[in-house]
DNA sequence: ATCATATGTCAGGCTGCCTGACATAGATAC
DNA sequence: GTATCTATGTCAGGCAGCCTGACATATGAT
């Protein structure tokens, strides 16, 4: 038989990635709570207690404003977040979790931790901290590690960008 | 407070593996290759020397025969790939990388294979081999851990099943 | 007041992924 | 030998996520 030779991180990095994903919406669904796509669960969670941005909710998940609006979107029509003006300047909205979402959130966020813990089973404590240790590494950087010659690429307006 | 600074980790994978797939992507773009996609990427990457069927590429790639279907097109197009009758079965139509094909495939390890280093210079050498360790867990399974009451099953009949 | 900038929103388009449907060919039952 | 079942490959249609382009509005600098 052939042997599977050493599987390349960015697949490894998808398989789990979907795998918790999946699992979360399911569990979600499966209390009984309204469907939540992927980046809306997302939004979800880079939202802050004081209330939010689009634009910076946006650069937290790495999209554009226009992506990030569409979830938000969504999520208002499911009365899980709220769009409230900023007191402190008029041009901006806030988007802020009402109860409904709040509990949904706090849902998801219990959910997320019986995964790891799911997960801990399997490979062990250490090897789940190892885990999250290493991808706590900010990503920001584009490495651009040219074998051949570099290349050169725009810094558009709102370039996803992801940096957190 | 709730601990922001504990990020979830389907997000930090899903930071991780865009990190690779861009610097990747990238990276072959510059060193003058074709533009490849991501799901072509990890077609690739799933192929085997002796040749394997679109059915089978799906099956590992986690997604549908249709949907392998449209990257191998893709990549047939592009010259990269070609299909060969299966001289065990004539219903069989294996994707083999072309000479073309082979040559980009190997670039594109070299470059992750400089991507895993960039990254072992940042966290350690260490890190990503418990990094890896940790993500070649077989994740097979969906969980469906349901806090609520009502436990939902659905087998549906060709679901792409990431298992492997 | 005027202009540059940041933000929020809508419209249109591309791509990945899905389900549905159908053709082909090997395996199995009669 | 024929009929049926199953696996495979392909095409068509549709949905969702993400993008760029464009525009309105509000703030701050000049």
């Amino acid at each position: 038989m052939r042997r599977p030779t050493h599987r390349q991180l960015p697949q490894l990095l998808g398989e789990a990635r979907r795998w918790f994903e999946e699992a979360m919406l399911a569990a979600l669904e499966a209390a009984g709570e309204q469907p939540v796509s992927a980046p809306q669960s997302q939004l979800f969670s880079v939202l802050e207690d004081g209330g939010t941005t689009v634009s910076e909710a946006a650069r937290r998940m790495g999209v554009t404003r226009q992506t990030a609006h569409q979830a938000v979107h969504g999520l208002v029509a499911a009365g899980m977040l709220e769009q409230v003006p900023d007191p402190a300047s008029a041009r901006r909205r806030l988007i802020r979790r009402t109860p409904e979402g709040e509990r949904v959130h706090r849902q998801a966020g219990l959910i997320l931790e019986g995964l790891e813990a799911r997960l801990a089973e399997r490979i062990g404590r250490d090897a789940v901290d190892a885990l999250r240790a290493a991808l706590e590494t900010p990503w920001g950087d584009p490495p651009t590690l040219a074998l051949g010659r570099s290349r050169e690429s725009g810094p558009e307006a709102s370039a996803p960008e992801a940096s957190g």
